[in-house]
DNA sequence: CCCCTCCAGAGAATGATATTCTCTTATCCT
DNA sequence: AGGATAAGAGAATATCATTCTCTGGAGGGG
């Protein structure tokens, strides 16, 4: 067996040969970009299929049907539909904070900023069947009970930059003094991501939809100093 | 048949006769009784299981064997899984609303009444496999995409709680001008109740665990005037 | 008292999905 | 080229929810 000699390479080494090491960085290269190839076509194909049906209520074998692949290698790319949901959630809340970095990142004023931050992101989170941003967080629930860990995870980036903004907002005294910024950071981004969600349950009568002005209004009040 | 002359009668008498809607009243009521009886069976079986599982995710089957009742009887009395749910979370919410007032019902000041409130609400909300208040909160994000009215109907009696007293803080003028009070109760209810869920997303490394106190603070600095 | 109807128990049948397995074919690396 | 590895097709399995069929029993009307 090759695995005793390797054994003795590495221990003369500290570490693979050379060699061995480029041939298994080439080709765990190679196999990486087949297998982000693959795994983006799944992503592709699930994208699709939720902004067609308006819903995440797709089967597996949607996907893999759409994307021209197979079962089996769903399976070998994901440990099951709850990662490709996680993905598809993940990459969802990393471009919105991009967007969001990218329309108030400059933004002098953080409370100005934090309230550009807080409209997008509503706007990004209420389940709205028009395709532009796909409706990522009608899924979120679901996960959060089931991978909770990986749901932080994926609030991460976002987090990071509503945090970038509480931190200059308290750093120049804008941030009501009892709160920590990061806590509030993330108290701000669970209740904007979650009201857009509760938009759902009142429709019907004129009563309720909440706006993105409402939101920010009773967020700000919360963490703005005076 | 019968079905005739109840007709005549019915016309003769502008109704069903006495006997009749007697007998008819009799036999509902003991069907009633009954069902009531047996639902209850199935919602006491469900909420034991929740507790001993510490999760809603139950089946059905577990349920009725569970309750020593069957299948058949099951869907004979709950349109499906769903509506046993729905049973559970208005019955807990109700609960909870009924708990609220008890607690804070004859606070004299609105603002104390809600910072009881939203500190009763936050701690019936969390997650908590201690089985005292069943945690009713964890299935509430899957019904309220699937059954958002129902959602709405069944979270009623505690937007009622709070919006009696916010609308009692707007008329001492303890509530921010610009805020209708019952939109505030419903934004101040969902807040806390998705921040309490959330704190299932953050409690391992020390940095997260929301306490109540901080919900009532950071919600109380965004709808209490000055 | 007997029959008849309706309720409900037991559990098999169905249907939808996720997940795994088997066999075979294509692809890539040395 | 040759061997490993990935991947296609799709059957098999597992888990549930939901429905169906058959059956027994209890209560009420004749």
């Amino acid at each position: 067996m090759a695995r005793e000699s390797e054994l003795l390479v590495v221990s003369a080494t500290g570490g693979e040969p050379a060699w061995k090491q480029r041939a298994v960085e080439r080709s765990t290269r190679a196999a990486k970009l087949r297998a982000e190839r693959k795994v983006e076509q799944f992503l592709d194909a699930a994208q699709a299929i939720i902004v067609a049906k308006g819903t995440t209520d797709f089967t597996v074998q949607e996907v893999v049907d759409r994307s021209g692949q197979s079962l089996r290698s769903f399976y070998q790319h994901f440990g099951g539909k709850h990662e490709l949901l996680l993905a598809l959630f993940e990459d969802a809340l990393r471009r919105s904070a991009e967007q969001i970095r990218a329309v108030a990142g400059d933004e002098v004023d953080p409370v100005v900023a934090l309230r550009t931050a807080v409209r997008l992101l509503f706007e990004s989170s209420v389940p709205d069947p028009s395709a532009r941003h796909p409706l990522f967080t009608e899924f979120a629930p679901q996960l959060l009970v089931s991978y909770p860990a990986e749901v932080r995870a994926a609030h991460a980036p976002l987090l990071e930059v509503l945090a970038e903004m509480t931190v200059r907002a308290e750093a120049v005294g804008q941030l009501r003094p009892s709160l920590r910024p990061r806590r509030a950071a993330a108290m701000v981004m669970e209740t904007v991501m979650f009201l857009a969600q509760s938009t759902a349950i009142a429709d019907d009568e004129g009563s309720h939809p909440i706006t993105a002005d409402e939101v920010w209004d009773f967020c700000a009040s919360g963490f703005v100093a005076g």
